[in-house]
DNA sequence: ATTATCTATAGATCTATAGATAATGC
DNA sequence: ATTATCTATAGATCTATAGATAATGC
């Protein structure tokens, strides 16, 4: 029983590379048709609402995506700060790298309003709502010092983007050097005490 | 002597803060000729050779308006780093908050090769080198571990992003709360040593 | 019958060009 | 003469709709 069709599934996931890398504005149904060797009309068969739903669905899965795998990544670590951060870091290096804040914001204006509230209402259950509740729990159990969790969980995401930024520069490190760096650094600093 | 005229500068003004708003691709000339009450046309009057242009304008002035900032900063501020990275950091909280990093690369594939190319290298040297080399010398002195001053400097200015992200945001905190924990989680992190 | 495509095209929007108009400065 | 706008419009592109076509599954 298949729910959504393969071709359909194709169509997500050409849609979601282009609009993830050149967000909603600059990516046409053309692009889309395109890359998928299809015509741009048939794109009407899969998504008859047309190119914002096309893009809200994209958008919807790719959400769903990484709350099952932050959750999965936390459920599967240790309980201690490092290990979970470690973990949803792993996870979001494992992904297509995503500008996801940036993206977010970007595109949002272009979107009606009941879709925008949507969009970051998902997007909040999917990637704050974990690392806050981690960030809490670690507060709780004294392992860090109090500093807001959203602010905290805002840090780590904008981080994440960062593995994007790095990508394709001259002399840029592994992801896997990256994440090590990023948990380090949210965790420890660099400062050196004496 | 005014080597720009007024009516230029409007226009610049306008146009960045669309852009920056919104992205290169989603704002139209439109867009920017109504928020100055003049008519589209018009707009081929400061910038004969159209949209792109516009856009390179825009992005140099604001490379050259942070670089200034940024050194300005680096320079009236003491020697160490925390002291270093607190005035860049409020350096950039002073400025129309920008998804720098995220816009860059968002808007990048929309440009000709040779202008993707030219901004570039003007926001390397603009933001990138200053924060750079500061690393790299707090490193020298021993205030720092050893990390590679570029990853550092992708942190920081992924971090200064974060700016924007949390704008608007129900509860957000203000940016000079903002700017002063990214300053603390670079140098020491949020976890509590025993 | 359903699935997945196609061709053709309407209507809107966008960038850009041509040429007119009006005010200000020498 | 220069500056800064305007109207009108061409040409390209983009989203979306209508209806045809062909293959597969019951």
């Amino acid at each position: 029983m298949q729910t959504q069709s393969d071709a359909r599934q194709r169509v997500l996931d050409t849609a979601e590379a282009l609009f993830l890398a050149r967000g909603y504005s600059a990516v046409t149904l053309r692009d889309i048709a395109d890359a998928l060797a299809i015509k741009q009309a048939s794109l009407y068969y899969h998504f008859p609402e047309g190119k914002e739903q096309l893009f809200v669905a994209v958008a919807l899965r790719t959400f769903a995506r990484h709350r099952n795998g932050v959750e999965a990544a936390i459920a599967a670590s240790s309980s201690d700060l490092r290990s979970r951060l470690a973990a949803v870091a792993a996870w979001f290096a494992s992904q297509p790298p995503v500008n996801l804040m940036g993206m977010l914001h970007a595109d949002m204006p272009a979107l009606s309003v009941e879709e925008r509230t949507r969009l970051g209402a998902e997007a909040y259950r999917a990637m704050f709502t974990p690392l806050r509740e981690i960030f809490a729990a670690a507060q709780q159990a004294g392992e860090i010092r109090v500093v807001h969790p959203d602010l905290l969980s805002g840090f780590f995401l904008t981080l994440m983007d960062s593995l994007k930024h790095a990508e394709g520069r001259p002399g840029a490190p592994t992801r896997q050097a990256m994440i090590a760096e990023i948990v380090a650094l949210l965790l420890d600093g660099v400062a050196i005490r004496q």
